[in-house]
RNA sequence: GCGCCCGUAGCUCAGCGGAUUAGAGUAUUGGCCUCCGAAGCCAAGGGUCACAGGUUCGAAUCCUGUCGGGCGCGCCA
C-alpha cells in the first residue's frame, strides 16, 4: 500500500550492488538519513561495508556503484546519486516532486496512511496486565498496558490479525488469602490487629469490599461466597481502570479453566511421556537443565499440587493449539526467570513448538518518586500506586505517552511532582497542540479537507515544508521497525519531532495567504500533518484533540 | 556467588545490525505575540557517551574485564 520512497530506492541500489558484485548477494543496502543537509536527503555507507568483502578500496567501489545505478534511479524520478564524498558516502538528493508527492499520499490513503498491507501472516497473540484479580492495578500494569497495547496496533498496522490477552488466576493460594482478608475485615478485624491473616491484603479496597459484601446480607462464614464476591468485585475495579485507560482486550483467561479443562493434566501427562521427568523427595521434577535451565523444576510438589510451574505450560500450549504462531508477553523483567522454564516446558513437550517460543517483552520496573522519594504506598492500595493514582494526576493521554516513551529495558522514573507541575508543558500536549493547530487553521480557512486531495503541491519549495514532508515520509519506515523491534516508543518520539517540526514550520510561514496556490499547497501539507498525527497518536492510544 | 537488564548534558531520556562535527525534552540565560492558538518559536551555554583494554582505516554502538545501580535466583505465584 505504502510504498516508500526510501524503500524503493534502497531496493534499486541493492539490485545494482549484487549485479555488479558476484560476491555480495546477501548484502542489502540501507539508506540512513544524514545528520547534515549538504549530504542529501539520504545517505549509505554501503561502499565502506562491502570493501572488506570485495577487497577494493572503499571510494572506488562508491564510484562504481553510482555508476551502475545512476541511471535506475533517475527513472525513477525519485532523486539523483551525488557524487561520492569522504572514504566512499553514497548521498541521494530527493527531487522536489518525490518530496511533495508524500502529501498527496498521505490524503488519499488518510488513517491508513504507514499501515502495510493485509499480510496472509500467522495469528499473532499479545499477552499483557495479565494481573490477578487481588488488587487495584499498580503503575507496572499501566506500563504494561500502554506497551502491550501500543506493540498489538504495531503489529496490526503490519497487517497481521492481532489477539490482546488477559491472563488471570482466579483461584489459587492469592485468591484464598484475599479471600480470607476481606472475611477478616467483614468480622470487624483490622490489618493492625494481632489474628489478621499471615498473607493478607491490607489497602484500603479489602475494607470496601467487605462492607459491600455485608450491607448485600453476605455471610461473613461462606469464604467461597466471599471469594467469588472479592473476584468479581475487583475484576470489575480493573476493568473500569482500563477502560479508564483506554485499554481494551479481546480474551480473558482464567487460570482456573486449565484445571477444570483437563489442561494441566494433560500437560503433566506429556511432561512425564517426555521421559525428562524424575521423583525426588516426595515430588516429581522436570529436567528444565536440559534445556538450559540453571537448575530443574518441581512439577508436583510431594503434597501433591502443582507448582505454578505447571498450568503456566498448559496455558501456553493452549496458546500453541489455538492456532497463535508468534506469541508475545509483556511482563516486568522481575518475571525473567519464567522465560527459560516456560519455553523448557514447551520444549519437553515435543509439540513442535520452536524454542524461542514464546516471545518476551521484559520491562524494568516502574518508580514513582514524589518530593524526592520513591513512593511505595498509597491509601487505596496499601503497599503500592495505583494505575488509578497516575491517571487522577495527570490525565490518562499524558500518563500513556509517558508510560509508552521510553523503551522496555529502560528503568522508569515517574516523578509525581515534575509530572502535576508540568501536566501543561508535558510532550503528549505539545503533539496533541501541533494537531488542535492545524485544526484551527482549517477551521480559520473554512473549507473541507477533503477537497485538497489532488490540490497541486508544486508551490511546497520551501526548506522547511520540503523537511515536514519528508518527515511524513519517514512514517511507516518507523512503524516498519517500530513493530519490528517491539519498540512503541520509536513511535512516540517520531510524533514529537513531527510536531516539533510543524511548529517551526507554523512559527516561520504563514498558511493562509493570498496566492491561491501556495495557499493551497500549505493547507495541503498542514492536513498531511495533522493526518499523520492523528494517525501516530491512534497508535499508541493518545487522543487527537481538535481544541484544547 | 550465579543469571538477566541498565550506566550518554544538572535532571528525564533517544541514538547502540559501527561511518561524515554525539541528539531531544527539561532546567538556566537572552530574544519573539497590532499578523492562521505564545500549551508555541528563535538563539546561547552545558557531554573524557561509567572506567580500562581489545577488534577496526573508523567504536556511544561489537568483544573482554572492572566498578556502580535494578531485578531474579522456593516443593510462593
Amino acid at each position: 500500500m505504502t510504498t516508500d520512497t526510501k524503500s524503493a530506492l534502497e531496493q534499486i541500489l541493492t539490485e545494482g550492488v549484487r549485479q555488479r558484485y558476484p560476491e555480495a548477494q546477501g548484502f542489502s543496502v540501507v539508506l540512513e538519513k544524514p545528520r547534515r543537509p549538504e549530504h542529501g536527503d539520504y545517505s549509505t555507507t554501503a561502499a565502506l561495508q562491502l570493501a572488506k568483502l570485495v577487497g577494493r578500496p572503499s571510494r572506488i567501489l562508491a564510484d562504481e556503484i553510482r555508476q551502475a545505478t545512476l541511471q535506475a534511479v533517475a527513472r525513477t524520478g525519485l532523486g539523483e546519486l551525488l557524487e561520492p564524498v569522504g572514504p566512499g558516502f553514497l548521498n541521494i538528493r530527493l527531487s522536489k516532486g518525490a518530496q511533495q508527492g508524500v502529501i498527496a499520499q498521505v490524503l488519499e490513503q488518510g488513517a491508513r496512511f504507514g499501515r502495510a498491507p493485509a499480510a496472509h501472516a500467522d495469528k499473532v497473540m499479545v499477552e499483557f496486565v495479565s494481573a490477578n484479580p487481588t488488587g487495584p492495578l499498580h503503575v507496572g500494569h499501566g506500563r504494561q498496558a500502554a506497551l502491550g497495547d501500543a506493540i498489538a496496533a504495531l503489529l496490526e498496522s503490519q497487517g497481521q490479525t492481532v489477539t490482546r490477552e488477559f491472563y488471570y488466576n482466579d483461584s489459587g493460594a492469592q485468591i484464598h488469602n484475599l479471600a480470607l482478608s476481606v472475611q477478616a475485615r467483614a468480622r470487624g478485624r483490622t490489618p493492625e490487629e494481632a489474628g489478621w491473616p499471615a498473607d493478607g491484603y491490607r489497602g484500603e479496597y479489602i475494607e470496601e469490599i467487605a462492607r459491600a459484601y455485608t450491607a448485600g446480607g453476605g455471610d461473613a462464614g461462606d469464604l467461597e461466597a466471599i471469594r467469588k464476591f472479592a473476584v468479581a468485585a475487583l475484576r470489575r475495579e480493573q476493568d473500569a481502570d482500563l477502560q479508564a485507560f483506554g485499554v481494551k482486550f479481546d480474551v480473558y483467561y482464567l487460570e482456573s479453566s486449565l484445571y477444570t479443562d483437563g489442561k494441566v493434566e494433560a500437560a503433566v501427562r506429556g511432561l512425564q511421556a517426555s521421559g525428562k521427568t524424575f521423583e525426588q523427595d516426595g515430588a516429581l521434577w522436570l529436567r528444565t537443565t536440559d534445556f538450559g535451565d540453571d537448575k530443574d523444576r518441581v512439577v508436583r510438589k510431594s503434597d501433591g499440587s502443582y507448582t505454578y510451574f505447571v498450568p503456566d505450560v498448559a496455558y501456553h500450549v493452549t496458546k500453541w493449539e489455538r492456532g497463535f504462531r508468534k506469541v508475545i508477553n509483556v511482563q516486568g523483567t522481575d518475571h525473567h526467570s519464567t522465560v527459560t522454564r516456560v519455553r523448557a516446558g514447551l520444549q519437553a513437550l515435543h509439540l513442535g513448538i520452536p524454542s524461542g517460543y514464546p516471545d518476551y517483552v521484559l520491562h524494568n520496573l516502574v518508580k514513582v518518586v514524589r518530593g524526592g522519594e520513591e513512593v511505595k504506598i498509597s491509601k487505596r492500595a496499601g503497599s503500592y500506586v495505583t494505575l488509578r493514582d497516575l491517571i487522577d494526576w495527570v490525565g490518562r493521554d499524558a500518563v500513556r505517552f509517558f508510560l509508552v516513551s521510553r523503551r522496555a529495558e529502560s528503568e522508569f522514573v515517574f516523578d509525581v511532582d515534575l509530572a502535576r507541575s508540568q501536566s501543561e508543558e508535558n510532550p503528549v500536549y505539545y503533539v496533541q497542540y501541533a494537531h488542535a493547530r492545524v485544526c484551527s487553521v482549517f477551521s480559520q480557512w473554512g473549507g473541507a479537507a477533503a477537497g485538497l486531495r489532488g490540490a497541486p503541491l508544486a508551490a511546497l519549495t520551501g526548506p522547511r515544508e520540503l523537511a515536514l514532508a519528508g518527515r511524513l515520509a519517514e512514517y511507516p519506515g518507523v512503524l516498519r521497525s517500530a513493530a519490528a523491534e517491539l519498540a512503541p516508543h520509536a513511535v512516540a518520539f517520531y510524533l514529537r519531532d513531527l510536531a516539533g517540526e510543524f511548529h517551526s514550520y507554523y512559527n516561520a510561514e504563514r498558511v493562509l495567504v493570498e496566492d491561491e496556490a501556495t495557499r493551497t499547497a500549505r493547507l495541503a501539507l498542514c492536513a498531511a500533518v495533522r493526518q499523520v498525527l492523528a494517525n501516530g497518536l491512534a497508535l499508541i492510544g493518545v487522543s487527537a484533540p481538535e481544541r484544547m
